[in-house]
DNA sequence: TACATGATGCCCT
DNA sequence: GGGCATCATGTAG
């Protein structure tokens, strides 16, 4: 990840604690996928927290399944789903070994391997100009299945992998950005548990997805 | 074995 | 701003 310069690689212990913690402590790391073709990052901008006990609306709420399993597994590894029968999601699990919980990545700001972003998501680029322009960059990766196809994330290739391994090709690593303000909303396109404060953005951060209340 | 549903995004108006 | 594509998963029967 030498292009990114001076960066440090989260590890498990950051992820083995509360997902509504890890949710708000995601926010301004870069979420870096290596490909033999290069690195793609991206810097996390909105995410979601999902907690194991008392949240309906978690996958992890009706018990453990083949489906879900990850999430109750040990932290830093990836859940990845397929929703709505078009797209994947990404989430990390949190919390001991055994005990469930999660973070799902919903927005990043894009910030290195942008030509090949934009690629995988069967986007156009007209001119060098374009890389420039925000209109552009927001349809790389501000919402869940967005963010999954710019970095090539499926259920067959990520699902299960960790993010914290020094072999693995997706991880987290933090570059010394800190975000100033930090927004909490109730969480999208979900209909249990509907009003709880679990959502996190970067306040005023042009690549957040959905409503926005900056 | 059938069926309802979902942590979404695109395209058209 | 709303309709719709499209399918894995879980649960009911």
């Amino acid at each position: 990840m030498s292009s990114l310069g001076r960066v440090a690689a989260l590890k498990a212990e950051f992820f083995n604690r509360d997902p509504r913690r890890v949710a708000r402590a995601l926010l301004g790391k870069l979420l870096v996928r290596k490909t033999p073709a290069g690195i793609r990052a991206g810097r996390i901008v909105e995410t979601e927290a999902y907690l194991g006990q008392g949240d309906a609306a978690a996958h992890s709420a009706a018990g453990k399944t083949a489906r879900n399993s990850v999430l109750f597994g040990p932290p830093g590894y990836a859940y990845v789903y397929f929703i709505y029968g078009n797209h994947y999601c990404l989430n990390v699990s949190c919390l001991p070994d055994g005990v469930p919980g999660g973070v799902l990545f919903r927005a990043l700001e894009p910030v290195t391997g942008i030509k090949q972003m934009a690629e995988a998501r069967g986007i156009d680029l007209a001119s060098e100009a374009d890389l420039e322009k925000i209109s552009f960059l927001k349809k790389i990766s501000s919402g869940p299945g967005r963010m999954s196809e710019a970095l090539e994330i499926t259920r067959e290739r990520d699902n299960g992998k960790s993010l914290v391994s020094a072999r693995s090709d997706l991880r987290i690593v933090d570059d010394g950005y800190r975000a100033r303000r930090v927004m909490v909303t109730p969480r999208i396109g979900i209909v249990k548990s509907a009003e709880q404060p679990l959502r996190y953005y970067i306040a005023g951060n042009q690549f957040v997805s959905g409503r926005k209340t900056f």
